[in-house]
DNA sequence: ATTATATTGGAACATTTGTTCCATGTCAAG
DNA sequence: CTTGACATGGAACAAATGTTCCAATATAAT
């Protein structure tokens, strides 16, 4: 039974949370009681002890602003949460294996977390350079989220690296005794065949994500 | 000419960062000295004169704890500007027009601004349901992102509502004359053309996102 | 009415915390 | 070697801030 708060003690979680957005700091006993009219700090403790026996907010006690807002109240640790940062490596060409290097200045993509599996761990974020993976339903400019990863399972989209012909390319793979069948995401496609120890896995392909003009 | 921070500076917005992100609140001078070896508060103000010379930080004089991180620090409200939220409304298939009603709880998806265009208004998010819109390398279970307009410009891809077959479909939309060239994303395929009353634009697509399992 | 409980104010006090001023050591330039 | 900018420490001090204890008034319960 999680009782409404009354006005005083909800016009203080208000303020507080007023003040940290302006301030990007906690305000103080005398700074709250100011702003509610309430005239004794004993009596801002009064109240802020209530708030945080129900839970809204954490104080550490003797520290000069030392309150946290908790669960219902932090807008920030929210949003936080619901997106994935995710690292920004450059372009995937044909010609050349996956360089996980990081860019300087590390650029990030964010995206919503719920476009994602659990496991948001090891992405990151490639443009894809060259229309030679148009049979993966990609085209140039398109950006693929890869995890990285040296092995997939069957039937799953990854980024690898064929040590023959020597190039770069995303395929769905099935392992079949010791040969691999890359098969091209677009149906109307053939698909054909690698010996295993020529089929190197870079990673897992999580995402594709185009953007038009 | 932005001068790298050297490393005592450095260490202290660090510092300064971790411990908000821990606290919910800036450290005390006396804290920050502890934390990176500084035996004097004198000696912390002198670097914290620093980074506010630079623009780093911020201070609010006389109040403890009075430190906002600025620009290049702060995370959490860096996060807010660099995200778009897209209203996400269901399906879009083949055999009915888009519905631009709200889904009930109001589900968003949030993605990079840095990925969009300058214009971020009438967006919303669509699942596609059905192959019917491989010619445009856009499979089952893919998300659309449609900007709601009536018109677009040559060459833009465009979701349409074809009267006659009655049904919905995504091409690059060429003008010519009072027909219409409905031109397939994959170029492998070959266009077709609709007399121009009969192409009814329910909205560019400005990205299209594919998850994979 | 009387008692208990919640609400509100005041003020003294102890800490925490930022400021200020002075002193010392280092290291490169002149 | 001297000078000066930079880096570092110390301590005294003033202000800000949280705590504690006491008192007064309301409001509800008995």
């Amino acid at each position: 039974m999680k009782a409404e708060l009354k006005q005083k003690p909800q016009q203080i979680l208000d303020f507080i949370k007023a003040y940290r957005d302006e301030h990007d700091y906690p305000p103080s006993l005398r700074e709250i009681g100011g702003a509610t009219g309430i005239a004794s700090t004993s009596h801002v403790t009064y109240y802020l002890d209530q708030l945080e026996e129900k839970g809204y907010i954490a104080r550490d006690n003797r520290i000069s602003r030392g309150i946290q807002l908790l669960g219902a109240a932090e807008p920030f640790a929210h949003a936080a949460e619901e997106v994935v940062s995710v690292p920004y490596l450059g372009y995937i060409v044909a010609s050349a294996p996956i360089s996980v290097e990081p860019l300087p200045g590390d650029e990030t993509v964010e995206i919503s977390r719920a476009l994602f599996g659990r496991d948001t761990s090891d992405l990151f974020a490639l443009t894809v350079q060259g229309n030679s993976m148009i049979d993966a339903l990609i085209n140039d400019g398109d950006m693929v989220i890869i995890r990285q990863q040296e092995r997939v399972e069957n039937g799953q989209m990854a980024a690898v690296w064929l040590d023959d012909p020597g190039e770069t390319t995303l395929k769905k793979l099935y392992y079949e005794g010791n040969q691999v069948r890359l098969q091209p995401a677009n149906p109307t496609m053939e698909p054909f065949y690698e010996p295993a120890e020529n089929v190197r896995v870079q990673g897992k392909v999580v995402m594709v994500i185009r953007q038009m003009g």
